[in-house]
DNA sequence: CCCATGACTGAAG
DNA sequence: TCTTCAGCCATGG
């Protein structure tokens, strides 16, 4: 892979995310080198649906909320992929957040 | 080149 | 503790 793009970054990272576990885009922007470019992190995900191999849904906020759950197919499936592997998500929101919690850098 | 947008975050009131 | 503001930077028009 000649280009390192910012995705590609982004994608590197989230393809680590475990089974069952969530991480935050500021956690994976740190991971990148670019901690202020959480945005960035968010934007990529965006684009994420063009590779299925990205787990977008184990990827939310800081406060463990499902803020981008509007930019899945259904208004529930990101919850529902969440509950599938494990994840208590209690309305629209991550109930053991931190307990499932993965840091990238780990 | 300038402006607007965005799945965020941390600090301030 | 909750709400609001500004900074962040890549991409597109």
């Amino acid at each position: 892979m000649p280009e390192d793009g910012f995705f590609e970054k982004v994608y590197k990272i989230a393809r680590k995310i475990p089974y069952g576990r969530v991480t935050s885009y500021g956690a994976i922007a740190k991971c990148l080198g670019a901690a202020k470019s959480a945005r960035m992190v968010g934007w990529a995900m965006n684009a994420s649906h063009l590779d299925d191999t990205i787990p977008a849904h184990r990827v939310v906020n800081r406060n463990g909320i499902l803020t981008g759950k509007h930019h899945f197919d259904g208004i529930n499936l990101m919850q529902q992929l969440l509950e599938n592997e494990g994840v208590e998500v209690i309305d629209e929101k991550i109930s053991n957040f931190e307990a499932i919690f993965w840091n990238p850098n780990d």
